[in-house]
DNA sequence: TGAGGGCATAAGCTGGGGTTATGTGCAGGG
DNA sequence: CCCTGCACATAACCCCAGCTTATGCCCTCA
């Protein structure tokens, strides 16, 4: 620190359009003209009409193309708002999910869910849900299986999605997918050009990049190991998934992480996924509900959007 | 529209702290102090504390627990942390790509890409290029393979990357990867609980919802079925993947889309693969570069790094 | 040729976020 | 035991990004 680093050393905010640009601009990709997409964002044309110009001199790229007849994007202008969407996606996956955790307690649908739920998937059904039922009013409480249990029989909750092998005491639930741990690796590591499987001894056998001991994914991996030797000892503990993943690609050692955390990272190639011969470690993901209580209404709404994989 | 709401009228970038604060956020988690991260973000000690207190505020919910001796996240403000990371790191793709494409022809490394992998995969890239070697100035310009192929001829530009069947004339290449096109259905489709296969020609005879002709899609699609009857005429056009996937989602019909547009729906189980027994519809990803001139420099860089599957 | 849609410019206001200066509370060492 | 150090909060002030209204120009079409 203390050097100049080059432009990097503005932050990102700085570079970055804020959010509110992002959503002009995709209204103007989305009606073809700025003074519409002012309207349909609740600003003035001039507002609007500054706002897209002041972001094409920050970036430096001319982005629409005005004519007396409308607004076009440029090509450039179609790629950047194609960037901005991912960015709009990821920041109303955060609404959804802030908004259900601020939810007070007399919300319409009350749910309790695992903190890899909560993080990865729930937000997604909170659009979907706000998508098909406008205006439910939804509270989340995050915490391990036994805290959803406990909120669940005591009526503070009316839906609770948990992960792990079995359904807890006093509750019904329904298998709504797998939570796959994948064996990861860098790209430029040996294991990611195998063309035999590996076989979970050698996995047991080898020092990993691994949360500490603990976490979730931690146990799993520690138990479905067990009989093969058992984990040997950590390359790496680190307190983050995120830590992790930075170090399995630039440490250049594998680790075990949920399918749900790597996805993208596998897409882009950015990591690539070691299959194991002759283990699987999955735990199955449920939504769950006090026993002979089957959902109904907003909880039976949302129920029905995660039966993914019946 | 003109119709009272609820809290859905408000846009959203008022109710998503901006990316400054979220950055903010990220730095307390990591440095475990308001201090700490008001000097790694190059702001005062008040200014920090007063944006984190005001994120509070906004999202209704206590993120950080104060001590005399430092600053922990509470049990939401893991939550909400995780959310902003992803915020975050698109904002991050959005930088390295705007970067790449405000780039002047005299950069260090001028990267001409087909659409596909200069919106997927190209930002990732450049962001572990960054990480890799700092300060490499890149340029980026987008355009499909003739483009590519004249600039790299032309001697603007120093690695391509193209998508399709072969490499075009005068320039040598290396598969990278495959563009994997999958066929997609909502959870609640019919295909998606299939136990059978489906058929090329039970695809071809299906009305789908599918980009306009004239997409790269659309094309290797049209090419693929040709020799299955040809594709029945689609159920409906649309003129953005965004669109298509939406549609998708809510009108119950499958359709066919690039595995890199989808990985994030696939993973979240919004939309399910529909695995189609007698017919692959891969396109190669390749960089490419005029023939005889292997890479060097910075380009041989980048190349490495897009080098996940051999 | 006049009306209307679409974008740009100008002038003025407001508030969020920044700064410096200073106060409070707790821990640990001399 | 008190003093010093660290961390956070409060106060007072400043600035500019982004908004608004008013207006002008350009092009198209009836």
């Amino acid at each position: 620190m203390g050097e100049e680093n080059g432009p990097a050393a503005v932050p990102l905010s700085h570079r970055v359009p804020d959010l509110g640009a992002l959503e002009l601009l995709l209204a103007v990709a989305r009606l073809g003209s700025l003074g519409r997409a002012a309207r349909a964002r609740g600003i003035s044309q001039p507002a609007a009409s500054s706002r897209i110009r002041s972001m094409e001199r920050q970036l430096g790229v001319a982005l629409v193309e005005r004519s007396p007849r409308g607004s076009r994007l440029t090509d450039a202008g179609a790629l950047v708002t194609d960037w901005a969407r991912r960015v709009v996606e990821a920041a109303e996956a955060f609404d959804a999910g802030a908004q259900a955790l601020r939810g007070q307690r007399d919300s319409r649908l009350r749910v309790a869910a695992s903190m890899t739920i909560a993080e990865y998937l729930l937000p997604g059904w909170l659009i979907a849900l706000r998508a098909q039922r406008p205006g439910t009013a939804v509270s989340l409480l995050a915490g391990n299986s036994s805290v959803v249990a406990g909120r669940l029989l005591g009526g503070e909750a009316d839906l609770g999605f948990v992960e792990g092998l079995e359904v807890p005491e006093g509750l019904d639930g329904t298998v709504i997918g797998h939570d796959r741990l994948v064996v990861v690796a860098a790209p430029s590591h040996p294991w990611a050009r195998r063309r035999t499987e590996l076989t979970a001894a050698e996995l047991a056998g080898t020092p990993l990049i691994l949360r500490e001991r603990g976490s979730g994914t931690r146990q799993v991996l520690d138990a479905a190991l067990a009989r093969h030797g058992g984990l040997a000892e950590p390359l790496l503990e680190l307190a983050s998934t995120t830590a992790v993943k930075a170090a399995v690609v630039s440490e250049a050692a594998p680790s075990v992480l949920s399918e749900l955390a790597v996805g993208e990272e596998l897409t882009a190639r950015r990591l690539v996924e070691v299959p194991v011969g002759d283990l699987r470690l999955a735990r199955a993901l449920r939504a769950v509900w006090p026993a002979g209580q089957r959902p109904v209404g907003p909880a039976r709404e949302l129920l029905g959007l995660t039966r993914a994989t019946p």
